[in-house]
DNA sequence: CGGTTTTGACCTGCGC
DNA sequence: GCGCAGGTCAAAACCG
């Protein structure tokens, strides 16, 4: 359908720098939580072809190239800035935010710094794809910045889920998912029509009241990509661990369950997902593969995204503690994972935590 | 034992 | 008002 655009939107949003963006989306994230499969076969899954009709290069956002990784793990960081609290100020580069309906244009910030140059070309030319864009958005688009509208009450929020509520939306390589430092647990997956992988749906699993939500979505134009579209703020710091893996590592050995997400009935696709990976930590999956060489960038993000404003996203309303970040500090100042993690909150959770958010897949 | 993942069903929002 | 699709819930199974 028509759904192309809207995650070139997004991708757009996320990649680039530039402002425009938004444009897009409302049917952001896409998830797929079994995307090992696919992810195997495909090396290049960071090859944007898509964004550059599918002309470029496909290493373009290959792993080894430091700027790739970075960018991916930029978008991350970015992603999870809203959600944190005032005191980093964030920068919304890969972020949408989506905020009201009417807004086509929101202007993103200023990464761009960090964005290297074949990004930003990219990106122009995925405006240009962009530009046609349907209705869809406007209602994606409606989903106002109201932060927690659906917070507060889990009842509330549901009656209103699709109604106010704050969503930003981001591209992000595999690698990027790794980098999230929540703890994220699963609570559904479903097939979302034209698109051949499910989305995924994750709730913080750090504190039972946070509110904050994650969908995760393999875009369907690049299937190395994930699309992760963040709702509501996490109401509680980072945390410094994940409660538990049990259950995490699930691994069905056989997981056939990838096959069916083209296109029909995604379901299985889920199982798969982490388990095939087999990288380091068992709820990982594509992310850790990819995590360790993002690494610096992802501290270096975090640098960036202190200085960036969050109002530009609208993420004021994070209601993140301070203490959080400070326990970022901590550890992006410890070489010791900043070079090992991208760091995006330089938690080594993260790659826990991004696992099952990519998607589980 | 505690937590996560999986999965089907249910509920709600949205478009027509 | 109806139907579709998306989002969430809850039970069962699984894992460390």
């Amino acid at each position: 359908m028509e759904v192309d655009w809207d995650l070139h939107a997004v991708v757009r949003g996320c990649n680039t720098t530039s402002t425009a963006v938004a444009t897009a989306t409302t049917t952001t994230a896409t998830t797929s939580t079994s995307f090992k499969d696919d992810f195997d076969s495909h090396q290049s899954w960071f090859s944007p072809s898509s964004y550059n009709n599918e002309q470029q290069s496909s290493h373009f956002f290959s792993l080894s190239d430091p700027f790739e990784t970075r960018n991916a793990i930029e978008e991350l960081h970015e992603l999870y800035k809203p959600f944190f609290p005032k005191s980093h100020p964030l920068s919304p580069k890969s972020i949408i935010s989506i905020s009201s309906s009417s807004n086509n244009n929101i202007p993103i910030s200023s990464f761009s710094s960090i964005s290297s140059p074949r990004e930003q070309s990219t990106t122009t030319q995925f405006k240009q794809q962009q530009q046609p864009q349907p209705k869809q958005q406007s209602h994606a688009v409606s989903t106002v910045a109201t932060s927690n509208s659906t917070s507060a009450n889990p009842q509330a929020s549901r009656s209103k889920r699709r109604k106010n509520q704050l969503k930003r939306v981001c591209q992000v390589p595999a690698e990027g998912l790794s980098s999230d430092v929540w703890a994220w647990r699963k609570y559904g997956q479903k097939p979302i029509k034209g698109s051949p992988y499910p989305r995924g749906y994750y709730r913080c699993s750090s504190s039972k009241g946070c509110l904050a939500r994650k969908q995760v979505e393999r875009n369907r134009s690049d299937p190395g990509m994930f699309i992760v579209t963040y709702t509501a703020e996490h109401n509680h710091a980072a945390p410094t661990h994940r409660n538990s893996l049990a259950g995490s590592t699930r691994q069905k050995p056989l997981t056939p369950t990838t096959t069916a997400t083209a296109g029909d009935s995604n379901k299985p696709s889920s199982s798969s997902a982490k388990p095939t990976f087999s990288s380091s930590s068992p709820a990982t999956s594509i992310e850790e593969e990819t995590v360790p060489q993002s690494t610096k960038s992802e501290s270096r993000e975090l640098d960036l995204m202190e200085d960036e404003d969050e109002d530009d996203f609208g993420l004021s309303d994070v209601g993140i503690s301070d203490d959080f970040f400070v326990g970022l500090e901590e550890f992006t100042s410890g070489e010791s994972f900043s070079d090992h993690f991208p760091a995006s909150f330089g938690l080594p959770l993260m790659a826990n935590n991004a696992a099952t958010a990519a998607g589980g897949i």
